[in-house]
DNA sequence: CATCAAATACAACAAAATTGCATTAAGAAT
DNA sequence: ATTCTTAATGCAATTTTGTTGTATTTGATG
């Protein structure tokens, strides 16, 4: 199923209306992941009215539709594992690219394990690399 | 060297000055750890004022001494790696517990080695485990 | 197409973070 | 110890970010 398709089979499940401002939020996100909130607002300019955009974000997270990701200290907003394969982020500190660094069979094995050592049911889990990508550690180096 | 001498020693060495400030809202962070903003400020009501809460925090940050965790999608402060053992934190979701959860050899082998293959330089990961600890679990569970 | 509730825009508000500046105090110089 | 210098602080004002209230619009339904 396509993206859009499953947006709204997941909408109508949930009794909530199609509208142009839900259309538009996820298209945006569609378009580039993660994104900060402020992206977003602005990606929506003269479409949607940031009120709105708070409140499509909060019902998307309720519907499971988004999640918030945590990039340095700050989150962003991307599409859940329901349009996007579980992964992980790698950002480079230099430039603020974000990589997707995919699922690994034996790491979420080992975080599975963790958690159960350490008492919690775990429900989710959340795996950021941070460090310079080729291009400005390459930088990094050549400076004096 | 215990955490006081060295957070002198790192301030001398960038020409900072120790003052009044910087002492409390550091003896505040070694009293709990990780805190939001909001309760750090509060700590520090009648002593420090908000704004220098933020500028001590501000340094703290660049000079490593403090670290900004996501817990949940807001982001916490909690002393650097210099002054506590490297660790991750598993979160409840229901009461928001925090638990630390140390070191592991594997793991950080683990993520080593995904970081080499998506080709970061990585300088520093986080993890972070979301889930429900034993009570809250059993509360959900009891629930009809 | 008529109906009706849900969703939206806009304005007002509240909370969190930042900036500018006069005053204070930490550390250096004497 | 006292004076000097400037970084650090407190306080007011401002900006930025997120929320709430409500009249109007819009999407779904018959
Ligand atoms: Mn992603
Ligand atoms: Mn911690
Ligand atoms: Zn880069
Ligand atoms: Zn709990």
């Amino acid at each position: 199923m396509h993206d859009e398709a499953l947006l709204r089979k997941i909408l109508i499940a949930n009794h909530q209306k199609i509208t142009k401002a839900r259309l538009t939020v996820f298209n945006l996100l569609r378009s580039k992941e993660p994104q900060a909130i402020a992206s977003i607002i602005a990606g929506c300019k003269g479409e949607v009215d940031r009120v709105s955009v708070y409140r499509v974000l909060d019902l998307y997270e309720k519907l499971g539709i988004v999640k918030r990701v945590n990039i340095g200290w700050k989150y962003k907003i991307e599409l859940s594992d329901a349009f996007l394969d579980h992964h992980h982020h790698a950002s480079c500190l230099g430039c603020g690219k974000v990589m997707s660094v995919m699922e690994n069979g034996e790491l979420e094995a080992l975080i599975e394990k963790l958690s159960a050592k350490s008492g919690l049911t775990m429900t989710s889990h959340v795996l950021e690399l941070y460090g310079y990508c080729y291009a400005c550690d390459t930088n990094t180096k050549n400076r004096t």
